[in-house]
DNA sequence: CGCCATATTGAACACAATCAACGCGTGTGG
DNA sequence: CCACACGCGTTGATTGTGTTCAATATGGCG
């Protein structure tokens, strides 16, 4: 399987201005960033929005009139189900898209909020469009962002299903810092914008799950707490971090029958 | 929120010839399904391919060269784990694509297998892009392929974190309804072709509380067993089944602070 | 200063996982 | 034909992880 930063959309480009070779999996190394934002910049107009901590890119239930491309910053994205209560669904950084998820109906179907201070770009659909239709690469762009997103979501549903509290904490800090770490930026040490029970929500955990499960694994020595702030963190152990959140089964296993046995029990074959 | 069926792909189509609005979100009716599938016919090359219980339409690792549309049967995407365990991430039905998940990569990233007999078009990635650069219709016609499938893994999301067992399991079954309502299927009575198991695996249950919770809705009287065959069952109650579905807090509530308090803990802000 | 939000930690409980037994239908081989 | 094994599903008893309820500590802010 593919073991490649899974939080990259813009990225891996076989963007080469001309068609995409699709069949072929072209390997490159690490594409910069700056190729898709080039691209972006020279193909299509959009404005730049500055964002601060708790701003909202967008709401569930508007219009659907922009997409946007993170520029800097960590954004969420929140469900809401018809009883008010929201559910944390998404996490992007630098070059993930924003509003995907409301192309289908016209209306955004989340909430995407700023988690610290950020710059997004704001596209219009229809110029997007537009010029996507002229230019093959960056059609292949945007399809690339939504696929990487339904990726993405994919090992989120596997690590939510699979995991127990302790590991999903791991592989939530240790998915955080491989997204810095295809962005260029420090892997040593992280702040984490949110609070435990926004954690919590996005792991299908209490609060206090979360406070523990952090406290363990500052035990265990894998991450160690700043001692002016405990959303500030440092690694001392990447390797042991990542050990820990693909761990153990003894949880909802089923390392069962994911082959299904292709005949139908002969009960259910008569109409 | 959006309380229209959650599954369609293909659907919801301002798809008029001319440029999707976008904006102001077109409120059509019941879009057939005839118009995509036409409009497919009409403008790419593509191949038919019959599938029976167990088939792969594609595995986890192949290059990608083809997107495949469902023309009928239901299809599960399996994405499996570097230690060889799969983790069933996705249903599909008539309507849907598959192979999205493989185009950041170049690589599928999930096995897709058909669950009972069905029917698939086969379209070449590449031919595809080239028609859609031609018709902006079909363009925002797999925008709103995958857009959906981004809601729809948003959605499942949300149920196995907050929902509890019985809850999933009655909503997977009123979500499988709902499919085939969209669809112009019969709605009161159902054939699941999934193993106990197999189900357990998609909503993070095992099998024996799978089991449990169909014998608790059968009890409380919202499904029914066909008696020749426990897949088989028939729906005396489908809004029974739909209120268990949404139903209690009680697990995993937070109701806590989905909005998030706009400011940094001061003890964070010093660099 | 008190109040509030955040975070941590403890104790009791509940829900689902685990281990285990059994029934049933099917296909196999004597 | 029957005995048998096997896959699937159900149900019971027990265990364990994570939730819930509660108390405490801290820092910011009016």
């Amino acid at each position: 399987m593919n073991t490649a930063p899974q939080t990259l959309d813009l990225v891996h480009p076989p963007i080469k201005a001309s068609m995409p070779s699709a069949s072929g999996a072209s390997e490159q190394p690490a594409p910069s960033w700056h190729e898709g934002f080039d691209l972006l910049e020279r193909s299509v107009a959009h404005t730049r929005r500055l964002l601060r901590p708790g701003d909202t890119v967008y709401q569930g239930g508007q219009g659907l009139s922009c997409l946007y491309v993170i520029h800097s910053g960590a954004f969420k994205t929140v469900n809401f189900t018809a009883d008010g209560r929201g559910q944390m669904v998404g996490l992007h950084f630098r070059g993930s898209w924003l509003g995907f998820d409301g192309i289908e109906s016209g209306r955004y179907a989340c909430d995407a909020t700023a988690l610290d201070v950020g710059e997004v770009w704001a596209i219009r659909y229809e110029a997007l469009l537009q010029a996507a239709a002229r230019l093959p690469a960056l059609m292949h762009m945007i399809h690339v962002a939504m696929s990487g997103q339904i990726a993405r979501e994919c090992e989120n549903l596997l690590n939510l299903s699979t995991l127990p509290a302790d590991a999903r904490v791991a592989n939530f800090i240790s998915d955080w810092l491989d997204a810095m770490d295809g962005r260029g930026l420090r892997t040593d040490q992280l702040r984490l914008p949110m609070s435990r029970a926004e954690i919590g929500n996005y792991l299908g955990l209490t609060l206090e799950t979360v406070s523990r499960a952090m406290s363990r694994l500052a035990e265990r020595g894998v991450i160690r707490f700043d001692e002016r702030c405990r959303r500030d963190i440092s690694i001392p152990s990447r390797a042991g971090l990542r050990a820990l959140s693909r761990c153990e089964p003894g949880h909802a296993a089923h390392a069962g029958p994911a082959r299904w046995p292709a005949s139908v029990p002969a009960s259910c074959r008569a109409s």
